[in-house]
DNA sequence: TTGTACGCGTTATCAA
DNA sequence: TTGATAACGCGTACAA
């Protein structure tokens, strides 16, 4: 454990008083003459000087730092790093896993440690902390989705397009018998989504959307991460339901994710159905994987980067003073269909 | 922006000074009346006392923080959050992108944040970072791999094991002509593999290990980051070298990780060959997808959480200052074979 | 152009 | 059992 060194160090080393060599360093201007300038940057590099965040910290109520509190973590996340760093900033996260009580306790510990603003990637509803810190007007931004936070800044992505493009894409190709698999229950997210596949279809006038809807058995941490697994169970009782030569079946499944999709394609396969002959499976949300799993997945992809990316970059904005726009500030981003092989014609018509 | 409530608060409010509230709420033990302390720490509950971390922190030089520094972040880092968090600390994250420069200097940005510790997760060789701070004896841990850090205490995965296991598996199958897919150049964990893959198959006495050895085409951050792609290349190169009815090309194929598996089975499956039939296929790193793609995969299950995880509890004893151990620190953990559907003894014998 | 002095909120020492 | 007081390292009025 080595001891820093100070201005105080630097200072006597140049026989200059410790403001002096804070100006020359904070580079206010015209403060010195070039001569002692020269000298003191010489020093302090000479010398390895690294500002003590923390004695600066407490002077200028500033930490260079930005919390982001996650539902989990996830190589999507890289790029908030990514521009973060960039900026100069640090980054202190939380995860949350889902659990709207550790994301009310997490968010009060990192505005406790004065972080400079924090990023919420798709909060769930309702928290006290939110609008607790909101109206303080500590600078706060909500990524991907936000329910009843009518005034936070929010970087969203379309949930409910996804849903529409989703069906529309089973619909053009002429199915109208459209199962899903989704979580109903776990986090706000997906109890977002299964309001939008129930507004879909009752407007389509499609059969019973929620007699048809297989949902997720999600387990809170840390017990089970497996969605793969509850998706796999989720088909299976879809197979005890229904006959393969059943007319009346359900002929396409909207699956929430890729990682549903394939869960469920196992069970599907393992019962001899093809895919997507015998049915087809769409994903709500696209990942790379899907691309290349044996039936590419055909689905929505919805770029989580970009949105968290931008919603960070207006969060720096916020802390640095510079808020130019009207609040609070709304933004929502597009989503591209990916055609892939695990959706085709209806099996009946 | 709030004010926040001071110990000179709490000492105004109750009619103390600031010392006794400080002492008290530190728990200083029999330097306070029950009365007062009993008084203190209501109105310290009632006012919402948080203490202020930077002047702690500058007072204390603890900043009940720890760095964590990552090629890429991954859901198997939940568990460490978890841990830091349950600990008292806050992770402070930075990401490398396997990049030399990168990570040197995020981890000395780290250090003069003044992180109480740092936790390297499979670092690049040689960094020059690393190697101060160990002379410096700021705690460091390494988790995962770690080449050329004889003094630092280091919590491995058996990268070796991983290869080797994998191959015997193969063996123990009947195979002996086995290709590779993997990186040579990407990361040192990458060129670690390729070193044991090397070693493995030269004692075994098997043919051209570098001839048969399907290099990654790795691009760096942020221009690629399809590994499925990359693989899938691979494996078409493979393609246009062997025919399906050639009795002398390999039969199996070590794939090092389940996305690379995928990428390649892909390949091979669009150019009509069966897997397990035509050609084995083998992961050297398993994650939950190889258990539910179309052929679930055979792999070697590699505890990276468990490693992590025993890597920040060591770190944050360290900081404690209640470093038992002799040094430096070793441990490394084991491995599992995962039995799928993607290994089958050979084709030609 | 430079130096003095103070305060940010805490903790620690020592005297009362 | 409590309270002045002095740091911790830095930024910044204000004086020189």
């Amino acid at each position: 454990v080595q001891k820093a060194v100070t201005l105080s160090d630097i200072g006597k080393e140049v026989g200059l008083s410790v403001a002096t060599v804070s100006q020359v360093l904070n580079g206010k201007s015209g403060r010195y003459s070039k001569v002692t300038r020269g000298r003191v940057i010489e020093v302090a590099r000479n010398l390895n000087y690294k500002p003590n965040m923390a004695a600066r910290s407490l002077k200028t109520q500033k930490t260079l730092t930005i919390g982001l509190v996650v539902p989990v973590l996830s190589m999507e996340l890289d790029e908030v790093e990514e521009i973060c760093a960039s900026k100069g900033y640090t980054l202190s996260l939380a995860v949350s896993h889902n659990d709207p009580g550790r994301q009310h306790d997490k968010i009060l510990e990192l505005r406790q440690k004065h972080v400079d603003g924090i990023v919420l990637v798709h909060p769930r509803k309702d928290c006290k902390a939110v609008e607790q810190l909101r109206a303080e007007g500590y600078p706060l931004v909500i990524s991907d989705v936000a329910v009843n936070y009518p005034e936070v800044d929010t970087f969203l992505i379309d949930l409910k397009g996804s849903i529409r493009v989703a069906v529309q894409h089973l619909v053009d190709l002429g199915h109208h018998r459209i199962a899903s698999i989704l979580s109903q229950s776990d986090s706000h997210y997906s109890q977002l989504r299964y309001k939008y596949w129930k507004e879909e279809t009752v407007n389509r006038g499609f059969d019973s959307y929620e007699d048809w809807c297989f949902p997720l058995e999600r387990m809170p941490y840390p017990v089970a991460k497996s969605i793969y697994h509850s998706s796999y169970q989720s088909a299976r009782m879809f197979l005890e339901r229904f006959e393969k030569d059943d007319p009346l079946r359900p002929t396409a499944i909207m699956a929430i994710t890729d990682r549903v999709a394939m869960g469920a394609i196992k069970a599907f396969e393992e019962a001899g159905w093809r895919i997507p002959e015998d049915i087809s499976i769409i994903s709500a949300e696209a990942t790379e994987m899907g691309r290349f799993c044996s039936t590419p997945l055909t689905s929505i992809e919805i770029n989580h980067v970009k949105c968290r990316s931008e919603a960070l970059i207006h969060l720096i904005s916020l802390t640095s003073g510079e808020d130019k726009g009207s609040r609070p500030a709304r933004r929502t981003f597009g989503l591209e269909l990916v055609y892939g092989q695990s959706t085709s014609r209806p099996c009946f018509l």
